[in-house]
DNA sequence: CGACATGTTGATGGGAGTCAAGGTCCGTGG
DNA sequence: CCACGGACCTTGACTCCCATCAACATGTCG
C-alpha cells in the first residue's frame, strides 16, 4: 500500500480500513525526484498535494541576501504540503534534498473527501497540525537552545520520526543533509555546525558522516537538546 | 455578533451568512479573564476551544531552566486553541496576556460542524494554517534576523493584524506586552530588548512605551525585518 | 584531470548574554 | 499619608558564543 507509512505511529490505527482504502484510491501517480529539485516556488497556486515515499524534503524561506531558513524537513510518511490544500498557495519554497520518491492527491480529490469523509478530515487536518506543533518545537530550539541543542535536537527529531516509519533503529538512520543544510535548519553557520559535530562526537554522544548518522547515546543527546518526543505523537490518546 | 471578527480580512468573506450564523450559535459562554493568566497547561486534555474576544493571549514553552520562549501571540478575533480540537492535547501553555475577553466554543459542537458543514470545516482548518504560517515566520526570524530585525518583525506582524481587526490605525496600537514579554517572543534578554527599542527610537523608527507603540516609519521598520505580510492572508486569491 | 561541492581547522571580531546598579511607577498596608 | 515591595525600565562594564574570513583537504563526477 503506498499510502501505508501516512500517520505510521501516530494515530494511523484510528483510521478505518476503508479510510484507508480511500485515501490509497486518491493517489493520483507516483514520481521520482533527483535531488536539490525545487518543486514548488513560495506565492505558486497548487491544485495537488504531495505524500512523501522515500527520501527528505525540506521547506525553505530565503532572506533578503539569499541567506535559507527550513522551516520543515520530512521524512517518509509525510504530507509535505498538504496545508496547500485549505490554503492554495504556499508561503515558502519546497524542494527534496536527496533524491525523492512521491505520490500526489489532486486537490479536488481532497475536497470530495473532506464533503463524504468527516473523520478521515479531520485525520487529515490533524496531520498538518503535527506540522505545527514541529513548527512550534523549533521556535523553542532556534529561541532558548545554543548551537549544540540545536543540532542535538534536530538530530533527536529526526530519530524519532525515522523510527516511527521503521527507517532507523539502534541509533542509527541514514539521511541526505549535509553540514551546510544543517546550518540552515539550525540558523548557525555552516563552519559552526562542523566544529559542533565534531564537539558532539568527542562526546560520545552523536557521528554524523557522509548521510550515516549514529547516535551513540541517545539520553546524552537529548538531554543536552531538552528534547522531549511528545509533540511528534500528537499525544490523542488517554 | 461575538464572532464577526474572526477570519476579518482573511477570507472572512468566504463564509456564508448560514455558516457565520453556525458558528456565532456554537458559541457556548463568554468569560473575562485577569493578566498573566494561566488557561492551559501543556499536556492538559482540553474539551472546549477559546476564540479570544478582546486583549491579547500568548502560547508559550518553557526551558530546562524556566526560561520562557512564546511561541504564538493571538489577537482579537483569533482562535487560540482551535488545533486543540483535532489534537485534544496542547503540547504547550497558554495565558493571557493582559486581562482578556474570550468565547468558548465545546468540541463537540466543533465536532458536529465538522460533519454537517464541510466548507466551514475547511475554514477552521485554514485558520489553524494561517497559525502555522507565523509559526513558519517566526522560525524564519529567530534563525535569520538579529536582535533588531526580530524586535521590528514582531512589530510589524502585530500592527498588520491589529490592523486587519480594526485596532490599529496611523502607525498607532495599544498593546499589553512588557519588555521581557517581548523578549520571550524573541530570543533575547529583557536587557537587550531595551537597548533596541531605544536603537529604534532614536532612528525614528519605533516608540514603544507603556504598552502604546507607534511606528513612525512602516516602511523603514519592515525593511530591517524582512518584513512581507502576505503570509498573514493566506492568500487564497487569485 | 579539473571543477565544484563539501568538510575541516585557525585567527579575529562583534553581537548579545550576564551581572550589577539604580530609576520609575504602582498597589498595598501600616 | 507615607513606607514598602514588586514589576518594569534603563544604563554600564565585562564576557563569550558564534559569525566571518581565510586557507586547505577531501571526494566525486563530468
Amino acid at each position: 500500500m503506498i499510502s501505508s507509512k501516512f500517520l505510521m505511529g501516530r494515530g494511523r490505527s484510528e483510521l478505518t480500513d476503508e479510510e484507508k482504502q480511500v485515501l490509497e484510491d486518491s493517489i493520483a501517480g507516483v514520481r521520482s525526484l533527483p535531488g536539490r529539485n525545487l518543486m514548488v516556488r513560495a506565492g505558486e497556486r497548487v491544485e495537488v498535494s504531495t505524500l512523501l515515499l522515500e527520501g527528505f524534503i525540506c521547506r525553505y524561506m530565503d532572506d533578503r541576501q539569499g541567506q535559507r531558513q527550513l522551516v520543515a524537513v520530512h521524512v517518509p510518511g509525510d504530507f509535505v504540503d498538504l496545508h496547500g490544500f485549505p490554503m492554495k498557495r504556499l508561503d515558502h519554497d519546497v524542494a527534496t534534498i536527496g533524491p525523492a520518491k512521491i505520490a500526489t492527491i489532486e486537490h479536488r480529490t481532497l475536497q470530495s473527501i473532506t464533503e463524504r469523509f468527516p473523520h478521515l478530515t479531520r485525520m487529515l487536518w490533524f496531520s498538518t497540525l503535527l506540522d505545527a506543533a514541529m513548527h512550534r518545537e523549533w521556535i523553542f530550539r532556534l529561541g532558548r537552545l545554543g548551537a549544540e541543542g540545536r543540532i542535538a535536537h534536530l538530530f533527536c527529531e529526526l530519530y524519532t520520526r525515522l523510527e516511527m516509519v521503521g527507517l532507523a533503529q539502534d541509533g542509527r538512520f541514514t539521511m541526505a543533509m549535509t553540514q551546510p543544510d544543517l546550518a540552515e535548519a539550525c540558523g548557525i553557520t555552516g563552519v559552526h555546525v562542523n566544529r559542533v559535530l565534531r564537539v558532539l562526537r568527542e562526546r560520545g554522544l552523536l557521528t554524523y558522516k557522509g548521510g550515516e548518522a549514529h547516535i551513540a547515546d541517545l539520553k546524552g543527546l537529548a538531554a543536552i537538546a531538552e528534547f522531549e518526543p511528545q509533540y511528534l505523537y500528537g499525544t490523542r490518546d488517554g
